[in-house]
DNA sequence: GCATGCCACGATTAATGG
DNA sequence: CCATTAATCGTGGCATGC
């Protein structure tokens, strides 16, 4: 269980400069902000090189590293040489942060898109970069290789190479078709979303990932909240739980001795997403889009511009009541971790929880394909949301309908959620119903498609 | 020059024990 | 309730191979 308080605490301890670099390497001299660091490097850098036998522990810690460091020592021995100090010459436009290569400038674009192109066939988690996926199969899912979910087969991407990684990266998707005359960042941003849905329970317990559930979700909610935290119409909502609240900025966002984005941006989120209408919100993204700004990007750039293409690619059959539906809002980031209806995961369900069944649905949501716009037989994320329309009609009466799965023992996921999750369950009750009257349709949605 | 991948490190979160 | 620990992910540095 996490406590917030004693989080925060200990946020606040390892921010104040007295308490950072408290972990000195007496051998090396090098200084470490956690003891986790330290510990890492003590393992890594020490055991080996003493001709010790690596502890019982430090052993699987050497094995998950790839074994004994045998890299050459690192340049700051040879400072007091002649090698030139290098300098990074290369600078990110978005942010003034430089880097020692054009590569790494490249690399970090990933910061600023949220793209996560790299899809875990085990668990459907996905990631930013390639390594990383690597590095989380091995970690993860290096004793059920034999293991593969069922969910796999519903991806949309591309058969593994390597028999390890699903790449989705350029991975052409039913909806790219369908959308020529969009830019092509936006929807690969709300590609990516519609995976960020996915709900990710671990598919054998005890393994993989236990936040699975809401790890992806992060830097698409952190586009939307970004977004939308840059409306006034915002500034007066209080945040349910912001500990590191601050004002928005591109630069803040990165502090140059972190590497995580701030919880803050969660929250922003969550906040903006009970708050804004969404024809308002729509106005808004058509503006941004026709000025074209340079702020567009920043301003959660695929996103936003997923919600219009979304919503141009409708078919003019399309009410206006449908139109102001939020079910035309990019709600991939909220459906990896907001409890819906969905039924909790069991082993009933099976491994990979909705992602099982895509099958064609048999109601009246099976002809909602067409006036999408999008292929009926496009299989992958896109058709949780294919049949949003057939809810829609549900109107205003929802709102007073609420979903009865989500009281109650429906929730039984919440024990294990975060805190950002659990801070939007201990909204007032009026913002809990907005979410739910913005959320329905999709509820209703994989609900359908899961039973 | 570029792509790939490994590594170190910080941050976050959940689990655990006192 | 609090502190600690372990696991994991995000990010940047950099070595390697082409």
């Amino acid at each position: 269980m996490f406590h917030h308080q004693n989080h925060l605490k200990r946020q606040l301890q390892e921010t104040q400069p007295a308490s950072r670099q408290r972990f000195h390497c007496q051998e090396c001299g090098k200084q470490y902000n956690t003891q986790l660091g330290y510990r890492r490097h003590l393992v890594a850098a020490h055991t080996a090189a003493t001709g010790q036998p690596c502890p019982e522990g430090a052993v699987s810690l050497l094995e998950q590293f790839g074994g004994h460091i045998d890299r050459p020592p690192p340049l700051e021995s040879n400072t007091n040489t002649t090698v030139p100090v290098r300098e990074r010459k290369y600078s990110c436009e978005r942010c003034d942060r430089r880097f020692y290569t054009r590569k790494d400038v490249r690399r970090h674009s990933v910061v600023h898109t949220g793209r996560r192109d790299f899809l875990c066939p085990q668990c459907a988690q996905r990631f930013g970069r390639r390594d990383h996926l690597t590095r989380h199969l091995k970690k993860s899912h290096a004793q059920d290789s034999g293991l593969m979910s069922p969910c796999t087969p519903n991806i949309p991407v591309a058969t593994p190479t390597s028999a390890t990684q699903c790449l989705v990266k350029e991975e052409p998707s039913p909806v790219t078709s369908d959308m020529g005359s969009v830019s092509k960042e936006p929807v690969e941003t709300l590609s990516r979303d519609m995976y960020n849905s996915y709900p990710m329970a671990s598919p054998v317990p005890g393994m993989g990932h236990p936040r699975g559930l809401m790890q992806g979700s992060l830097p698409s909610s952190i586009c939307v909240g970004q977004h939308m935290s840059s409306h006034p119409h915002h500034h007066n909502l209080q945040p349910p739980v912001a500990p590191q609240q601050q004002p928005y900025s591109n630069m803040d966002r990165y502090q140059h001795s972190s590497t995580s984005y701030p919880r803050v941006d969660v929250d922003s989120f969550l906040l903006d997403l009970q708050s804004v209408p969404p024809p308002h919100m729509n106005a808004v993204n058509s503006s941004t889009s026709a000025s074209g700004s340079p702020q567009r990007e920043v301003l959660g750039e695929g996103v936003c511009a997923g919600i219009d293409t979304h919503l141009l690619c409708r078919s003019p059959a399309a009410t206006s009541a449908e139109l102001s539906c939020s079910t035309n809002m990019d709600l991939g980031p909220l459906l990896g971790f907001l409890p819906f209806s969905l039924p909790p995961f069991s082993t009933h369900m099976g491994m990979g929880g909705l992602v099982m069944s895509c099958q064609p649905a048999t109601n009246t949501t099976s002809s909602s394909s067409s006036s999408t716009g999008l292929p009926s037989q496009a299989p992958g994320p896109f058709t949780f949301f294919q049949p949003t329309q057939a809810h829609v009609s549900q109107g205003p009466s929802a709102h007073s309908q609420l979903p009865q799965p989500y009281s109650g023992p429906a929730m039984s996921m919440s024990s294990s959620l975060p805190h950002y999750y659990q801070a939007f369950q201990q909204e007032s009750t009026i913002n809990t119903v907005e979410a739910f009257r913005v959320l329905r349709p999709v509820s209703c949605l994989l609900q359908c498609h899961c039973y």
